[in-house]
Order: C-alpha cells, then structure tokens, then sequence
DNA sequence: TTGAAAGCGCTAACAG
DNA sequence: CTGTTAGCGCTTTCAA
C-alpha cells in the first residue's frame, strides 16, 4: 500500500505541492477555487501529512515525555491524567517512560526522548528524590535541559536550578502530625519509605520538628523505613505491635504504607481508629477504598500533572517561567484517625 | 544553541557523512583507525542522530501508540507496565492515550497515531467494549489497521478481522460463579457495569449459563447495572440490601465494584464473608488491599500487555501471527467469599 | 496567487 | 574501505 504524500495531492488537484502545503497549513493566501479544488483531492485520499517530515523542517513534534517511577502506584496515573488532558489542549502526545526508579532505565529514557526530540520532559521520580544524587547523574539532566525544556514534578536536583512543580511535602507533613497532636495523641511513629528520598527524609523532618515545637518525645526506635510499599507499611506496623510500649498514633510516608500498617493493625486485633490512629499521605484512590477509609494529605495530584505541563508548554515557547511552582497540599481526614484515648 | 548534524562530526573527522552513517549504524566496513576517529567527535559533541530523519527514511519510528480508557483503573496500569517492558525490550517507545473511552477522543488519537506515523497500536477499551459498534466507527478503525499493524485487548469489532489479544471474559465468570455455588451459595445477584459493553455482557451471560446448568433461580431484579466504579458498587448493593429477600453472594463485574459492594455490605452491617460473599474480577492491586481481601479473578493482566507487544512487534516485522490469542483467566480466592451459612 | 527549487538531517545506492 | 549524490515528505524562500 502506497504512502500518499503531498505529490500525490498535487498532481491530482494540478497545482504545486507548495500549493497543497499552503492549504494544509493556511500560511498563504490561496484562490478559493484551487483551495476546494485541493481540498477534495485530500479529502479522497484521507491524506494526512507525515508529522515525521514536518517535524524535521519545523524542529518541533508536538511529543512530551514523561518519566515517571511506577504507573502502578495509584499517585502517578493521576498526574498523568493531568499532565495528559492539558497536553491534549495544546496539541501534545505523551510518551510515558515507566523507570521503575531505576537510574540506568532512566538514563536510557533520556537518550531516547532526546533522539526523538521531544519537545518537553518531565521527570518524576527516581535520582530527583534521592537526597544525594551523584555528580554524573545530575550532569545528565542538567545537560539535557539546556537542549530541551524539563520541569521537575515533586523533586530536584542539587543546584541544578531546574524548574520545578512540586506540592509542599514539608507542609503536608506538619499537617499530618498537627492533625495527630491536636486528637491529644502523644506517642507518635513514623513508618515508611527509604531513607535516602526526600519523600521520606521531608516527612522525618517536620515530624520531629512538629513533635519538638509540642515537645512531645522523638524515639528513634518508633521512625522506621523500608520502601514505598502496601507490604512494608504492613512490616513496619508489625514491628512496631511487637515492642513493649506502642505508640496510639502512626504517620505514614504513603498510602500504601499506611493501608499495610491498617492491615497489620487490624490482623493484630486493634480496631481503627479506636486504638490506632493512622494517617497517609498521597490521597490516592486507595484512601477511600479502605476501610475505614483513610485520613491523609492530598498532593493536588491532578493539578500537578496540569500545571507542569502548562508551564512546559510556555517554557517551549521561550516564555520565562518562575523557577519555581509550589502547591498546598492539604489535609484530608476520614476515617483512620480519633481522639487519644487511654488504654 | 546549534544542533549538531552528521554534517558537522563529517567535517571534524575529515570523513565523509555516508562514513559517519556507516559507523552510526555498523551498516558497512569502516577501517578500524577511522571509525576510532569517528566515534571520537562522536562522543566529543555527544551527538545523538536525529530519530525524526532516520524515520523518515527508514519508515520506522519505534513508537507504540496505546489507547486506553482510564489509566486510573489500576487493571490499565498493569497491562501498560506488561506491554512497556516488552517495547523497551524490542526498542519502542509507547505513546499513552487516555481515552477516557470517549470515542470522539478515540477518534482523535487514532488520527495523531496515524500522522506521526507509530509503527503499531494497541486499543483497550471503549468502542472494541460495545455491544453494538457503529459502522463508522468500525470502519475508522479497520482502515488504519490496514496502514499500521494493530491489536486489539480485551475487545472485538464486528467482522472486522483485526487480531486480538484477551482474557477469556466467559471463562472467568463461569468461575468465579461456579465457586459461588460449590460454596453453596443459592441467591446469586450480578452487579456493575453498563448494559452494552461486552465486560458486562460477557459475565451476565456466563452467569446466567451456570445458573441454569445448576438449576438455580435467576431473578432479573438481581442483576443491576450502572458503571463501573466503585461508587456504583456501592450504590447497586445498597439497592440489592434495601429488597426484601437478599441474596447471600454477589458477584460483581469488576474489582471497583466489589469494593463498593463491600464497602456497603459493612454500612449496612454484615459481616463478609460470613454473612455475603463477594466476588470480584481483575485481580487488581485493590484486592489486597481490602478488608477483607477481596476472591476475584485475575486476567494475567501483564502477560495482556506484554504478549501484545510481543505480537504487534511480529506483525510490524510482516509475520503472520494468529488472529486470536486468548490468555486463561484463573479464580483467586481470598477472604471475601465463604460456605453458605443459614440466617 | 502560484510554482520551482532549496533544504530539514539522515541513509543508501553507486562509483571509485 | 570511502566519497558523492539522490532522495525520504514536507515547508519555505524567491520569482514570476
């Protein structure tokens, strides 16, 4: 089967490709006659200029990647879901990379969204959380970002002065624990992530310093990490349930960890919120889908995905952007948290 | 900033362009001491040939386009990361298009697909899902899968010919109701889905099938539709609870709806399994995040993605490849579904 | 208003 | 082994 190109049109209709490329494109005035005349040729063959060829001559190809670390985590396809309706209304595709928070998947991605020259990137996850990311990999990004527009969602890089979106996770976090304190509880955990992201160390750092201001005591036996996941938060919990003393309240890094820590809880008879107060983070579908249904901070997951590209599209236009774009997370409670009681 | 071309690494090489070609893609013999050189400037400027060019002479693009109805339904996620590793492993990129099974949108990527010229598709969801697909719409599709080699997941179009990869729907749901009646479970209901789409419809019919071959009572006001969300779940078992008789299983058309049938059963204070069990299908990540853990059925929801790009990586490369592929759906039986106890 | 022709960056004959 | 050159399909001067 024959591709079909400008020629084809041209002859047909007996003009000039420049001709067809004019009414295709309507940058040039075109005798009404001829323009119909074109039109009808094109409408015949269903004709649809190859984007390859164009692209090539207008360096632009209405592509924005998007790398982000695991589609299967309920935040991501959120943001996605953002990011995708507002690239829609602006004439973008989006190639979806799934590193799976691997630094070598993610360099590859790079590599690859540059030769295909994509118009904008975003990058989510992976070495942008990492608390020290090395040289190399920073350099990485940095270099690309001189060639092509990138925005950082939740994240950043050491003095890279990349642009980024992020919701306030500082913020978020002091909520959470605020939250807790004012129901009177006292003894506070703090499970979940690894200890090297900032998702993780963000959290760490406003619970303790939330738990200093109301000088309630820090035990560092009661902060424990492993990963992002529904079966660590349920580890963690269990660890937690096996000491002597308990705490009555818990702050998770996620809501997978804080729906694991539900799960171990109630496996250990506790009712919730009853005995246990726990709450999440994300507000993920998965907070309303347990039961009970969990307390948690939103992201403004949506509009996180939104707005960067919203500002990728102005920054690919060479329009200045601020550096920086912060939104309020805020808290959400439901179910999975009460006042203090005594046991 | 200057984009670099073959041009410019042929000039600092004192090579000519069709040598840089060569050692670019290792097409013909390049003295060894040249190919050093070559590769030198190469790695110098970190250039990166411009994919958009190649394409457009190789008539390949490495890009994948997967239309989708809602990547927030975690069954989609999975069958992305399945059909993802897959592509990457085989060099393809893949575009995500979230339909959001609206089928002017459908319509809308089918055409950008075309235009920038992916070298194949893979369609989930919305008009493959209908019952009764218009002619046009039918049509739209056939046509471009004459020009790009396309799959179809988990859906049909009438005689249309085109190749499908699924999960055997009817299967599935004559096993999950078979295990409702093994338990033995008499008052059987049927909820979620819409009424013309073929997840729907596949599963009442295979319901239906056990029902009678088990000489059981089907009672049409049993069988509620609505969507296929959680909230949906609920309300139908809210609906199901307020009749006078109730039925003592239900199974549902997908894991949101169980877990709003779930979520309702508890309101209305019943105990599950014991007093209700619930089945769902799709074996999402959901399942085990309920309490209790939700007995449903798992589609091999990865294998869906990843055996498709496996196939249309085939057919791109002009293989024949066989028109259906049908992957065995398998029950999971978890907490949510118990031996019928008397009231 | 329209056409001829020169590229966009790369590959692939075809010579040498 | 290597260079010259003609395209891939389209847009865009430059003339007419």
């Amino acid at each position: 089967m024959k591709t079909i190109t400008v020629y084809d049109i041209a002859k047909e209709a007996n003009v000039s490709v420049a001709t067809v490329s004019r009414v295709l494109n309507d940058t040039a005035p075109v005798k009404h006659s001829t323009r119909e005349k074109v039109n009808a040729v094109i409408k015949k063959y269903q004709f649809q200029p190859n984007a390859l060829a164009r692209s090539l001559i207008s360096k632009a190809t209405g592509m924005i990647g998007m790398i982000l670390p695991d589609i299967t985590n309920p935040f991501f396809p959120e943001v996605f879901k953002g990011a995708e309706n507002e690239a829609r209304a602006n004439g973008y595709t989006i190639f979806l990379c799934n590193s799976g928070g691997d630094y070598r998947r993610e360099s590859d991605y790079l590599s690859v969204l540059k030769e295909k020259r994509v118009d904008g990137i975003l990058f989510l996850g992976g070495r942008i959380n990492l608390s020290r990311c090395s040289p190399e990999m920073v350099n990485e990004v940095v270099e690309l970002s001189q060639q092509i527009p990138m925005i950082l969602i939740n994240g950043s890089l050491p003095k890279s002065g990349l642009h980024r979106v992020m919701a306030d996770e500082a913020a978020g976090a002091e909520m959470a624990v605020q939250h807790l304190i004012e129901l009177g509880h006292q003894e506070i955990a703090f499970i979940g992530g690894v200890d090297y992201m900032t998702p993780t160390i963000h959290k760490v750092k406003a619970f303790k310093k939330k738990m200093l201001e109301n000088r309630l005591r820090i035990r560092e036996e009661w902060i424990l990490h492993q990963d992002f996941s529904v079966k660590s938060g349920k580890e963690l919990m269990t660890r937690l349930l096996q000491g002597h003393e308990r705490p009555s309240a818990v702050f998770c890094v996620n809501d997978f960890n804080a729906v694991g820590a539900v799960k171990a809880a109630i496996e250990h008879g506790l009712t919730i919120p009853g005995e246990m107060s726990i709450v999440g983070y994300d507000d993920t579908p998965l907070s309303t889908t347990l039961i009970p249904e969990l307390t948690t901070v939103t992201q403004q997951t949506y509009e996180l995905g939104r707005q960067s590209v919203q500002l990728l599209h102005q920054m690919i236009h060479g329009e200045k952007i601020k550096k920086i774009t912060a939104l309020q997370p805020q808290l959400v409670v439901r179910q999975s948290t009460a006042p203090y009681r005594k046991r």
